[in-house]
RNA sequence: GGGGUCUUAGCUCAGCUGGGAGAGCAUCUGCCUUACAAGCAGAGGGUCAUAGGUUCGAGCCCUAUAGGCCCCACCA
């Protein structure tokens, strides 16, 4: 041993020091090797001047156990990481920032902007980067890329000019979603619906012509009113058939509008007839296209109204609203106001209110690269865990619209179209066209819009492995092999991702989405900064080490399901910590007395030997098949449950005696197994808790290098001892009996007694004899006597029935008859229980002839055991009586 | 309006292909037993939301109901 390890954990220290030897040892780099298979992992890229939350503990935790435990099984795997521009995110931010040195975005212009924007990118740029390191990422930072990256841009431009060739990209004055905050466009998935109690404001607009006659519209923006070019009614509503092709008055504004009938009204809602908004409203957008009506768009882009609104115009939307309520009241024509609640559209980014305007954008039409996403999922190349996302990526396509992906802001990829200052002419490529292939002429101004963030991480999968380039990584290392993400973003992101990728690489880009929910606060709330719930990840690393944290993310929680962060949680985590750097602590304290062979034969181990390696062996084969089905929380509560229970509370205390013994010539066996079975349990939970398995790893074995690269434990036929784990398991129901006795009658630890195995069965004695050692460490016990009858055993025993045989405990003053009698009873009744359930299904002729013959034989097996012990509480009890 | 999901011990949640209800925390009782009091040994606590159904057998599958949460959606 090379040297100890201290007597508390601490991972302060412990935890930096681990990650740099890691990082020098270049164990996180991966290359293309065609001796071995890949596995590739792509990092959700976070905002680059962002910083790490508990979303990101957890989505980066998950991933980095994937890779780890990929990287186990020999795998050659590539977790690559990277940063994303988060374009609106980085410009809100940097204007503000801006703003407080009095500094004015507009008036510095474009260039200066990007100047500062950059500046900021480099100054907070790596800051996440270092917090993933915090976690224990083991990602290849050598390959770290930023989607505004040289080759990121390139394939940016590559896609956008591809996809505008084919005529999947467009621009078009369509109606689209305008944030007045932020002041530019954004797609329908950023836009967030949340209710809100409004009010239906019923308008009379009168009928050119006649005298006193009015349609009453019913409206929730009677702002809106100011861009109406028709009113629609029902062409089956025979209420306003005469109406139809009549001219109104529109109020307040002196034009007129004509009746117009369109499928799209619902009689039963409102009064029927609809005002027609076409430049206000994504509806009244189609009408007003099937009609050919005027678009008047009555707001500027920071919704105030424009000079088309005539008095209004200046006014804040909200302001106008009022002002035209106000003025229609006084008109007498407002019938009447009732309260509505109503769903409205908000920008998911700063709450703000959308308003649909109608503006020239850029869009991707969606309908043909829908079709082989949809397939995808369909025909199994891709697949959701858990299974039910898919069907909300299914829904999410099946109805998909085209995406507008231009951007009013600076920070992005700037789209590759170029206009003719001559004559107009639209050229889209790689960089500013010499000579207009129109006119001739030989300028041409840039378009002013950048592209939505998402368009360039739709990339992230093959973009940064080099595409378009034919790169011997693209080549190797894609398709990647699953992508873990939130909930939070299957739309914006995910199916972004897949029909990109099948659009210009022809195969989904990975074959598994793992999804997981949001790391909420102690009360169930979202963590948010508005709120101030948000926990710092890093702050519990800081106080309870990255394992600790870690764990917590991983247990206690189903895949796709939200989960609660609290302290305790962290706190229990930190104590298992705790439990391995103390047991791993003893093992070592004891190795360090004694030789230990490197090989051990069968013969030379115990039963109680065999019985923890059989153990930690079906551990090993059930932890590996709960990761490749990414079961992550049960994998690790398994090596949780092993470590503490099945290792530290039993094997540790059986073996202590031979340790201790000076002469047991099985001690070398039990240090064997003991520094065996620890090290493959640190293996299985090394994913999970990287830092403290390593260095606990390292000690344990100074001729290793570390544990990230060595063998993941696999399942071994040698290490499957069947009988012996029955015999420990028959001990430990024995033990456990006896502690049951002494604490049913008070008996503290340091009273010893006399143990007496009663059975008339050879090879139970047998097991007994050989196991009476544990009965002295773990049952108190001051001497074992096994033996075929009673004899010797006084009436002042207490006594317990396990299955084949009666416990004795003679404890002569203590001895309450009654207490015995009433114990005995309990039992009774619960083997009488017992019984009539087996009986009742092996009585069941149906269950014989239907249920599969292994559960049946289970079941006789039990009938057998529970009358043998019946038997002897009957004995027992006529002793007593 | 459509879809999803949840309802299991006082609290927070697991429960992997249906085969005797689990964990952590909390509570109670003993223990400073030389790896660990961040610990050890024990105990109490659940008609698995309700009602039906399928099945030899249901916390798990199906249907309905109630309540909670979430997502999607152009009823102005």
């Amino acid at each position: 041993m090379s040297k100890e390890l201290a007597k508390t954990y601490d991972p302060k220290g412990l935890e930096d020091r681990i990650y740099q030897k890691w990082l020098d040892k270049k164990y996180f780099h991966a290359e293309v090797n065609p001796d071995k298979k890949p596995f590739t992992i792509v990092i959700p890229p976070p905002n680059v001047t962002g910083q790490l939350h508990m979303g990101h503990a957890l989505d980066e935790t998950m991933q980095d156990i994937l890779i780890r435990f990929k990287r186990m099984q020999g795998y050659e795997t590539l977790w690559q990481p990277g940063t994303d521009h988060a374009a609106i995110a980085t410009e809100v931010k940097v204007t503000a920032k801006l703003k407080e040195q009095g500094i004015d975005k507009d008036a510095i212009g474009r260039e200066e902007f990007l100047k500062y924007a950059w500046q900021w990118k480099e100054e907070y740029g790596g800051k996440i980067t270092n917090q993933l390191k915090k976690l224990g990422a083991s990602a290849d930072w050598d390959r770290e890329r930023f989607t505004m990256d040289e080759g990121c841009s390139e394939a940016v431009k590559e896609v956008f000019i591809r996809l505008y060739e084919k005529g999947y990209i467009y621009k078009g004055s369509r109606i689209i979603n305008w944030c007045p905050v932020c002041q530019t466009s954004i797609s329908d998935a950023e836009v967030e619906h949340v209710d809100q109690d409004g009010f239906f404001w019923h308008i009379n607009y009168p009928i050119v012509g006649e005298e006193g006659k009015y349609v009453e519209i019913a409206t929730t923006r009677p702002e809106t009113l100011l861009g109406d070019t028709a009113v629609a009614v029902n062409p089956e509503d025979e209420r306003y058939q005469h109406l139809v092709g009549k001219m109104l008055e529109l109020p307040l504004t002196g034009r007129q509008i004509p009746v117009i009938a369109d499928a799209y009204v619902d009689k039963e809602f409102g009064t029927g007839c609809v005002k027609i908004t076409p430049a206000h409203d994504p509806n009244d957008f189609e009408v007003g296209k099937r009609h050919s009506l005027p678009e008047i768009n009555i707001m500027n882009d920071d919704a105030t109204i424009n000079e088309l609104g005539g008095k209004y115009a200046g006014m804040e939307r909200y302001e106008a609203r009022k002002a035209i309520v106000h003025d229609l009241e006084e008109l007498g024509l407002l019938v009447k106001v009732v309260p509505h609640s109503h769903n409205v559209g908000t920008h998911d980014r700063c709450k703000t209110t959308v308003e649909p305007m109608v503006k020239p954008q850029w869009f991707v039409k969606m309908d043909e690269m829908a079709k082989p996403a949809i397939e995808a999922l369909k025909n199994g190349s891709l697949q959701f865990v858990p299974e039910r996302f898919g069907k909300i990526y299914l829904h999410w396509l099946e109805n998909i619209r085209d995406w507008c992906i231009s951007r009013q802001l600076w920070w992005g990829h700037r789209i590759p179209a170029y206009y003719c200052d001559e004559c107009g002419e639209t050229v889209v490529a790689r960089e500013m066209p010499k000579v207009c292939p129109k006119c001739g002429c030989t300028h041409f101004t840039q378009d002013e819009d950048t592209l939505d963030t998402w368009f360039s991480s739709a990339l992230w999968p093959f973009s940064t492995l080099g595409w378009p380039e034919k790169t011997p990584e693209l080549e190797y290392f894609y398709p990647t092999d699953v992508l873990v993400t939130g909930y939070d973003i299957i739309f914006f992101w995910v199916i972004r991702m897949v029909f990109s990728a099948l659009e210009q690489t022809g195969e989904t880009p990975f074959h598994h989405v793992l999804i997981h929910g949001l790391v909420r606060d102690s009360q169930g709330r979202k963590m948010s900064k508005s709120l101030g719930n948000g926990i710092d990840p890093l702050e519990i690393i800081d106080q309870y080490g990255a394992d600790a944290l870690r764990l917590t993310l991983m247990t206690g929680n189903a895949p796709g399901n939200d989960m609660r962060f609290y302290m305790e949680r962290v706190e229990a985590s930190r104590n298992f910590a705790n439990k391995v750097w103390n047991a791993s602590r003893f093992i070592m304290m004891n190795l360090e007395r004694a030789e230990v062979p490197q090989e051990m034969s069968a013969e030379q181990l115990t039963g109680a030997d065999k019985w923890i390696l059989s153990k930690v062996n079906m551990l090993a084969q059930e932890v590996t098949e709960n990761l490749d089905k990414y079961e992550l929380g049960i994998a690790v509560q398994k090596v949780y449950d092993f470590i503490w229970e099945e290792f530290c509370d039993w094997y540790i205390e059986m073996v202590k005696p031979r340790l201790y013994s000076e002469t047991d010539t099985t001690k070398s066996a039990a240090l064997w197994t003991l520094k065996t079975v620890l090290t493959n349990a640190l293996k299985l939970l090394h994913p999970y808790m990287p830092f403290i398995t390593e260095e606990i790893f390292c000690t344990l074995h100074p001729e290793e290098e570390s544990i990230m690269i060595s063998a993941w434990p696999e399942y071994q036929a040698a290490w499957s001892f069947e009988k012996e784990e029955k015999e420990v398991e028959a001990i430990k129901e024995a033990v456990r009996a006896i502690r049951n006795l002494r604490t049913g009658m008070n008996v503290p630890p340091s009273r010893k007694a006399q143990v007496f195995v009663v059975s008339e069965n050879p090879e139970v004695r047998e097991i007994f004899e050989s196991g009476s050692v544990f009965f002295a460490t773990l049952g108190y016990a001051s001497s074992v006597h096994v033996q075929s009858d009673k004899s010797g055993i006084g009436e002042d025993a207490v006594s317990a029935v396990i299955p084949d045989a009666v416990l004795y405990l003679p404890f002569a003053e203590l001895v309450d008859i009654d207490k015995e009698i009433e114990r005995l009873k309990k039992e009774e009744e619960r083997l009488t229980k017992e019984l009539a359930r087996v009986n009742g299904m092996l009585g069941n002729e149906r269950f014989i002839s239907k249920a599969p013959q292994a559960k049946i034989d289970e079941e006789k097996a039990k009938l057998e055991k529970y009358t043998q012990m019946m038997e002897q509480v009957k004995v027992r009890l006529a002793q007593l009586a």
